[in-house]
RNA sequence: GGCGCAGUAGCCAAGUGGCCUAAGGCGACGGAUUGCAAAUCCGUUAUUCCCCGGUUCGAAUCCGGGCUGCGCCUCCA
């Protein structure tokens, strides 16, 4: 079977062809950078970052570019109330963005544009625009002209019409039609400003991608992404820029990403605005669950808690990107703190069978060479026909999943799959207890092969806090010690000694299992 | 008002015309193992996929109509 993807233009998942033989370009809208990352923001960075790992390891060659916006109306009043300059507030928050994609594993990215430093290139577009009587300049500003685009709204699918007829499109009598958008604003005084032929003045909020995605990739693109929310209208109005501009279909396809919810009745993560009167208010007496107030803080008009402040100091970021690509991308996905600690949960038996590989081979598991290409996958070799067939069979399954618009949802399941037939193989041949070196290579395969899988999805790809023992020396002699006195109890037959000192333990956070091989001990 | 998306077990979630008498995870229950636990393995946990009609030899999957939740239409990823 062959990758198809959906494609929000037709909306329909179509084989997927690029426009090069080999090549890949991509490229997702990032954010604006004017307050911390919250989780909303890592949505689609996780998925497209899973996105580029599996084209690469189909043989792709990708190019991926995500944008950084450091010019916006948002900034510039951020900036105002915080009394800094524009910049300064910009470089921090974009600061804070690069760390939180760093935890997250999402380390794929090509270029990282910065859209004030194509301000030139996209004042030559917006000209080519009005030459081409697709734009005009108005009082210092410069509108697109949707009239004059045949095929607007054929994203969103939407008509012209229809958006006169909603009420909400806010009318500016001198623009040629309400929906008209701005690709050049003509500044304020105080605001930052660049010299154009029609005045000094700032982008628009969509020129920006249409001219770096041009510039860095070329005027047609295999892949677009992006939340479900940008869609309308900053897709469309991208698209109708580009291809009006250079003539040529911008895009191959048009990839969006669901949105991540919070509880139940709380919307999106990050949607910062009031509805404007229509819905009732929020009801105030309703509970408030733990998942909400950090979902209002994340979203953050009022406190600016990161995600790392608030999700990571509790969670592994692993947990999170697991938790994402979980479900499918284009699903809205819901957050709460009880998801996360379910996903967590599932989590701890991957890094048990890891702790427990390690402790049969005495090789790390993270130092593994692992596959990167399709065709090279690790060899089964050494495994009985039937394991083999299973394995071959489980990865089969998972690439499958993956081909089918990249459903990492079901391919997440195979790993479970494939971490009980791992564990299966361990008890079966009580490697805890010996373990020859045709069962070392086994077990290598099996273990190298998962992960060769996990890293498609970009988890498994660093050790994560060491799940037992500690580095403190003081701390180990101390358990050593304990632990040495509890054996003795054990020993003697001296239960209600022994458990006292597992009980004692449990209630200092500390988790002790007998195990055949001798004694283990971990801190929750 | 217009345009979209979604509704699968206690919870999360895959499956979108016949391999579905529906993956996987969390939880629960039973068994193996254990001094007892923990971990691990084995088994059980949806005859049914929001409701009502229709198309079809056959539908969770397609069509129509409801109900419910959500998003966009306002420079939110």
């Amino acid at each position: 079977m062959s990758l198809r993807v959906y494609n929000t233009l037709t909306r329909e998942k179509e084989p997927f062809k690029t426009i090069e033989p080999g090549k890949v370009t991509m490229y997702l809208c990032g954010p604006t950078v004017y307050k911390p990352a919250h989780i909303g923001h890592m949505v689609g960075p996780v998925i497209f970052d899973t996105v580029k790992r599996y084209l690469t390891y189909s043989g792709y060659d990708v190019t991926f570019v995500i944008n950084i916006t450091d010019v916006d109306d948002k900034l510039i009043n951020k900036a105002k109330e915080l009394g800094v300059e524009v910049k300064a507030l910009a470089e921090q928050m974009t600061e804070d963005y690069f760390d939180n994609l760093n935890l997250m594993g999402v380390n794929t990215i090509d270029h990282f544009p910065y859209a004030t430093d194509y301000i030139n290139d996209m004042q030559e577009m917006i000209q080519k625009l009005i030459d081409r009587g697709h734009a005009y300049p108005l009082n210092g500003d410069v509108y697109f002209d949707v009239t004059a685009d045949a095929d607007y709204g054929k994203l969103s699918g939407r008509s012209v019409d229809a958006m006169m007829a909603g009420t909400r499109v806010e009318a500016n009598d001198a623009k040629k039609n309400p929906a008209d958008f701005a690709l050049w604003k003509g500044s304020k005084e105080g605001e930052p400003a660049w010299d154009s032929p029609w005045g000094p003045g700032r982008p628009g909020w969509h020129i920006e991608c249409s001219v770096m995605s041009c510039k860095l990739l070329g005027p047609s693109i295999d892949i677009h992404g992006g939340g479900l929310d940008l869609m309308f209208p900053h897709h469309e109005n991208e698209l109708a820029q580009s291809e009006s501009a250079s003539g040529e279909t911008f895009v191959r396809y048009w990839m969006h990403n669901g949105l991540m919810q919070s509880g139940k009745n709380t919307g999106k993560v990050g949607g910062g605005h009031d509805r404007h009167g229509d819905s009732p208010a929020p009801d105030s007496t309703a509970p408030d669950s733990t998942d909400a107030q950090i979902a209002n803080k994340l979203a953050g008009s009022a406190g600016a808690e990161s995600v790392k402040t608030a999700v990571f100091a509790h969670h592994h970021p692993e947990v999170v990107r697991f938790f994402l690509l979980s479900t499918h991308y284009r699903s809205p996905i819901d957050f709460s703190l009880e998801n996360i600690a379910k996903t967590e949960k599932s989590l701890d038996g991957f890094y048990r069978l890891f702790d427990s590989f390690e402790r049969i081979t005495g090789v790390d598991p993270y130092t593994l060479n692992i596959p990167n290409v399709r065709e090279e996958t690790v060899s089964l070799s050494s495994l009985d026909d039937e394991l083999a067939a299973n394995f071959a069979d489980l990865r089969n399954r998972f690439l499958e999943s993956m081909d089918d618009d990249f459903n990492t949802g079901g391919a997440v399941g195979i790993l479970f799959d494939m971490r009980r037939a791992i564990n299966g193989f361990i008890q079966q041949q009580k490697l805890e207890e010996s373990c020859s070196p045709e069962q070392s290579e086994q077990l290598t395969a099996m273990v190298t092969l998962l992960r060769e899988l996990a890293q498609l999805v970009g988890v498994f790809q660093r050790p994560v806090e060491k799940s037992s023992g500690a580095d403190d020396e003081f701390v180990n002699g101390l358990m050593d010690l304990v632990l040495d006195i509890r054996q003795q109890a054990r020993t003697d037959k001296n239960w209600t000694v022994a458990d006292k000192i597992r009980d004692a333990l449990k209630e200092l956070n500390v988790e002790v299992e007998d195990g055949k091989e001798g004694v283990r001990w971990s801190r929750g």
